[in-house]
DNA sequence: CGAGGTCTTGACCCCGTTCAAAGCACGTGG
DNA sequence: CCACGTGCTTTGAACGGGGTCAAGACCTCG
């Protein structure tokens, strides 16, 4: 059973709209889940039967058409709300891209408890609202801009959304750790691999990013980043 | 002044979910306004001043970018809520497509009212996490589908959304009447204007559609339609 | 009837995809 | 410790879908 006391992001998922004792009855519940990088806990186009806030980790929502290209639709991080109160089937399967913690709930359970906790409920509104303007924001990447431009987007949403660090650094850069694989990235973006790959190396080439390893990228020349994500 | 009784999307939009009494205190804060087609009420990136519902027409939620391409990201019908609630710059301009009419608030006041009415947040919330699902499903179609996958699905979309007039048409055949000119379409489909139009012709040259007049489409094969769209 | 906007069509080209092969990191077993 | 296999990534070469540019057709309204 989950303590919520304990909770590192008790303070910033929508648990924060709760006092002690709301909150010890949303515990009841509640159950934490451990899921392994490229584990499942939703599925596209099954029934609605949970949902859950992210404790740990980073977990992507992902449509596929029949015959299997894939579009990442979102990206969630620790305190972010995922799956589909209030009925209806999920349109979207949610799957963990690193080992994650979540804290799970029936949904049944949750659409009863939300429904008596007005105060929950506007703090699930007001996250809703904003992932809906985020979601909006990136349609326009997809549907108008160029591969270099989507590139450089998604390195500038990377370095705001997972922070960075400048220790083992030269000054005034920065060390980038994707939770992303270039396949997943190219589903983000809507591209292919090898555009993904290309952009990576001519970004590399021009000394605006370094690429230690798979998985890292040094940030040389931010502002030359930000330049170009238009 | 509005009168909410003789409103015709008084059972569809959130005030259903406001009895009389209350009804009678959001009219108080609120009054409709007529829109020409072309008319704006909500530019991008202003402060967030007011929101509304959507009595009759159709709009367009949109972005730009910083050198003029134009993204639609979303369309509003009758019913429909429009405006950002709780804070913060709007993300996108919203247009009339058509002659429309919306019953405005301000949004401090829709705020206020909404944090003291649970049952009027609880109607916005199913329908943000309703829109918010149909915008994911868009960003699929942005992201991962062809010109001639892009514009079968738009079709279908209309059909679904607008509804058809079967009359004064041959047996099995619908006529649509679009709220949108090319260009629009194309800022819908993240295309040029020029492939829009291309794909009309060929739609209409393989007997799939067919063009009377330029806002008018003929659906003379549903199925075809369906099963090109992916 | 003419002017201006919208839409269609054609010709060409380029960006991103496709197809193919080679490079690289990492784990497993000899 | 190295040989080998596997999966991910990079790179190259060729192709093609959709964009770009330009001209012409079609409406609509003064």
């Amino acid at each position: 059973m989950a303590n919520c006391d304990l909770c590192v992001v008790r303070n910033r998922a929508i648990c924060a709209a709760l006092d002690a004792e709301e909150l010890e009855a949303l515990n009841a519940i509640g159950r934490t889940r451990t899921l392994k990088a490229g584990e499942s806990i939703i599925w596209e186009g099954e029934d609605s039967v949970l949902v859950a806030n992210v404790i740990d980790g980073v977990l992507k929502l992902s449509t596929n058409t029949e015959d299997g290209r894939e579009q990442i639709v979102g990206v969630v991080y620790p305190s972010d709300f995922i799956g589909r109160p209030f009925g209806g089937t999920t349109e979207y399967g949610v799957t963990a891209l690193v080992d994650s913690q979540v804290c799970v709930f029936s949904r049944r359970d949750f659409d009863a408890f939300a429904r008596t906790h007005p105060a929950l409920e506007h703090k699930l509104l007001e996250r809703t609202l904003g992932e809906l303007d985020r979601t909006r924001r990136w349609m326009l990447l997809l549907g108008r801009k160029s591969a270099a431009e989507k590139m450089t987007s998604f390195l500038v949403e990377m370095v705001e959304r997972l922070g960075c660090r400048t220790d083992a650094c030269k000054p005034g850069e920065r060390l980038l750790t994707l939770p992303f694989s270039r396949q997943q990235i190219a589903d983000v973006l809507g591209l292919t691999i090898e555009t993904v790959s290309r952009q990576f190396s001519r970004l590399k080439n021009e000394g605006v990013i370094d690429l230690p390893s798979r998985r890292d990228v040094t940030i040389v020349d931010y502002q030359a980043l930000v330049a170009e994500a238009g």
